[in-house]
DNA sequence: TATGAATGAGGTTTCATTCAT
DNA sequence: CATGAATGAAACCTCATTCAT
């Protein structure tokens, strides 16, 4: 029970406090879930205690947020430039494989993170990261029915079902490089789409 | 007040009610998640109350527990069963994905639990689900290894990585069935060993 | 942050063991305010722990509203009925007051709650008990008013001022009943009548 | 970093910056309660951060203290010259109810945190504050008495009851005047004190 | 003087679990 | 077997207060 204040302060939207604030719960929410992973676990990471924390967020849905949106953001502007400037759909699936695992790469917590709490952020009502969950998916899907619709792509297989297990496939890739495998990040990008284009079998 | 007290927790293992809060878990854990979702939701979803559970189940991980080692000790055993029966690689893994996929049509609920709380069941220690989730595991590494040794797969994949994939879209495979997506188990299977076996450019 | 789960059952909304607990809520809110009572006061005054509380009531609100609605409630019936049995005036006046003095020495505490707290029950948006306030106002209103428009009541006061005074005055009685006060509810009543209808100046 | 600091807390007891302070505290206090109200509240009236606040005060308590002392003591003072140079009963008690409304008028904030906080003030161990709602009281009794003692008022009532009454209904004025009311101070007063002195009855 | 950041105690609420009936 | 009630730990969040800059 409370009583309505205005909300928290929005702080300087990216101090650098709150950027290692950031870093820290992506850490923490990778390793435990979003769930279970609690306020005070992140503070702890973070060196500071929980109740500080909401001085920089206002709650704990806020950081999840932060984390996931920006990264969902990039990975669709990065797939739109690369659908503007590339024709064959081969080429165009390599390249935003190599993206998607390039920045998985990058942050490979939040890779993590959007691969297996999916369904809480749904639950959660973060919209705005569901929203751009559907926009990253849709162009998966886009590349597939274009590939398709060309003859490049082969006309048997539902588009859903490929473009779900395409995008599920990269978004595990995390789990293969450097540090945790022994892969660097092209490599992995290559092999996935060897895999993704040709399949197991030798021709 | 009798002196004479029958043994506490007379509960056969067995017990039609038992089998009947199982059933009412798997569906309230694969909505929710293991962590999200409460003994009141399962005690609500099987018509008792949640205290009531600890007649059956002497906790909330017992009932998790109950619900995944089956579901993985059956997919062991039918793993096992095709391996011993079948030579060719190509027809080893057309067969695992089909005993997979069908597995998954059977418990589309416990298919969606493995696929989104691998992580909470590490951490939870659930050591017994663990093991089986790493026994599942083996079997598709050594399938994807033995075809590649035989010169039949792509000698240039990760076998690793090649096997994680394959584990991941066909755990995933629940999505895309009735009364969710529009296919019957055997058809899915089919479009995913496609995939998987030859990839998806033309020929 | 939470995942939605349906609202605590609504427990058989009269037990036993509820009625305990309000009037237990009922005493601590009366002498710490409802923004300064704990669910920890209430609980252990109640002789239970405080999370033992949300198995009886969804929410602290929830008790509050429990207070105070039947309270209200039962004071413009008590109202409706005198206004409907009485004509003249200056007894409606005397009956209201009556009533409302008995109410206030029957549940003191309630009575402390409602003169200290409105302002917070307007914040809290606990509309049941605002509706039911405004509706108690209106009763006084009304009866301040017929009295003017008969010729019975001096035509020369404002009526919203007098009702609120009479209000005011009235929900304060409890301060002058035993066993705090000296009186009974009865002489408290006259008193109070007396004052009000005739003043404090001897003729 | 100087070895030589100044003595800390070098505040003048009367800052226009503090004054400016109370004013946006009275603001606040008067409209969220002085539990509910934070000090991030009072900061942000102010134009400030709540931080700062304690520069010039020592604690949210010491600011509740500086807005009410003030207005309780002149009371006092107001009515003692009212007594010291009036005879008649009559006259005492309107003199003592314009004066109070008077002082309303001019801070119907600080009334409306006496009306509603004084049960928390008693809670917080504010004894100065506490002290003076006591004198304030002492005055209208003595008022009362004086007025039963020369026969002009009557002496079937309970000279307690009847101040205390008197005081609640004179404190509740601020809700009668402009801007929320439609009357001037000496209107309200004047109403007031014909119905306390005569009641509602006609002659 | 004011800010920004942090502390730490304490608030409401949730929930797995226990147990007398 | 099931219920109803309670426990107690822990969760998220709030807020008065402190303090280096």
């Amino acid at each position: 029970m409370t009583i309505d204040n205005p909300p928290t302060k929005a702080r300087t939207a990216d101090s650098s406090r709150r950027r290692e604030i950031i870093a820290a719960a992506t850490e923490v929410f990778a390793q435990k879930g979003i769930v279970a992973a609690t306020v005070r676990d992140i503070g702890g990471r973070a060196g500071i205690l929980s109740g500080s924390l909401y001085y920089h967020f206002s709650s704990k849905e806020e950081i999840i947020v932060e984390i996931l949106v920006p990264v969902l953001r990039s990975q669709v502007d990065a797939f739109d430039a690369i659908v503007a400037e590339t024709g064959d759909p081969d080429e165009i699936l390599e390249r935003l494989i190599l993206s998607a695992v390039l920045q998985t790469a990058a942050n490979p917590h939040a890779a993590r993170i959007l691969q297996n709490e999916t369904q809480r952020i749904r639950e959660l009502a973060l919209e705005d990261v569901t929203k751009l969950q559907v926009e990253v998916m849709l162009r998966w899907t886009s590349a597939v029915k274009q590939g398709i619709n060309t003859g490049r792509f082969r006309a048997d297989v539902d588009p859903r079902m490929a473009s779900v297990s395409i995008a599920d496939v990269v978004l595990g890739a995390y789990r293969f490089m450097r540090p945790m495998g022994r892969s660097s990040p092209a490599q992995v990008a290559a092999q996935l789409t060897a895999l993704i284009l040709n399949g197991l079998d030798t021709r």
